[in-house]
DNA sequence: CGCGATTAAATCGTGCACGATTAATTAGAG
DNA sequence: CTCTAATTAATCGTGCACGATTTAATCGCG
């Protein structure tokens, strides 16, 4: 309820996002990714069956305007294709590459590198985890 | 541990980062201001004491590169001032004008909005914001 | 069938955010 | 004192991130 910036959940949540970040890159400087790449990676690695950039844009809760100049990085890069859909000539279907699925076992030890720097257990990250999914529901909602 | 986004650390913290974003939107562009903005404001209300850029920038962990643009468009506004250490001429010292007080008044209801906006008790917000926290401690020192 | 409304992606403009570099000033070791 | 090392802002280039708008395709109601 005070003023000053260290006391404000907002700013927790914004100072740890970009502290998260900086953690992440000298791993995925090695990638040549950037966070957001590797984020939008990670949703076609867990579910690459048709996904159009609304269906990530949902998941990762990102507007088509972000989208759609960072998936030309991706597709330039050879990771990953765009293509029309035949169906619904509205929409632009991302599948993975033979290099975008190869750049998921390069990036295999990530996540455990993350985890230790948290200086946290599985536990508490997840119970971390949840509360603050929780906290972003109740804002998404209000 | 798994590599779906919902499943990370990392993704909580940046979505409810953007989902906060979203929600202090509406309150501050009545304001005229942008969320990066009320932050610096907020460290200069909570002690408007020959704060340097680099004093800033230490606060809440933002690089000379984001907050010299930053601060310039806030000069620009009226609601700082910017100039040069007499004692140390490399330091620019940033402090409220007249006008950046008065903001203060101006967005004093901005904190009980958000509050309400997150659906938890002060005490339930107060211990998940040390929790972050101290998760973006052991990430910097990682 | 036809046409207004909806939906999807892309485009545009603004503002962070950072790493790397630069220019200017100060501090400090010899 | 001097000159090298440090510190401080500022600058530059890249890449998000969003709201607003645009273009194109599809839907749906009569």
């Amino acid at each position: 309820m005070t003023l000053a910036p260290e006391d404000m959940i907002c700013f927790a949540l914004y100072s740890a996002g970009h502290a998260m970040q900086k953690a992440y890159r000298p791993l995925l400087d090695e990638l040549g990714l950037t966070y957001p790449q590797y984020l939008v990676l990670s949703a076609l690695w867990t579910k690459d069956a048709d996904q159009t950039v609304n269906g990530i844009g949902r998941r990762l809760q990102l507007e088509s305007s972000t989208l759609t100049p960072l998936l030309k990085r991706l597709e330039l890069m050879g990771l990953v294709s765009r293509t029309r859909s035949d169906k619904d000539e509205r929409q632009v279907v991302i599948a993975l590459t033979a290099e975008g699925r190869a750049m998921k076992t390069r990036a295999a030890h990530v996540p455990r590198c993350i985890a230790e720097k948290t200086g946290m257990t599985l536990d508490e990250i997840e119970r971390l985890r949840d509360d603050v999914m929780r906290l972003r529901s109740s804002l998404r909602e209000a």
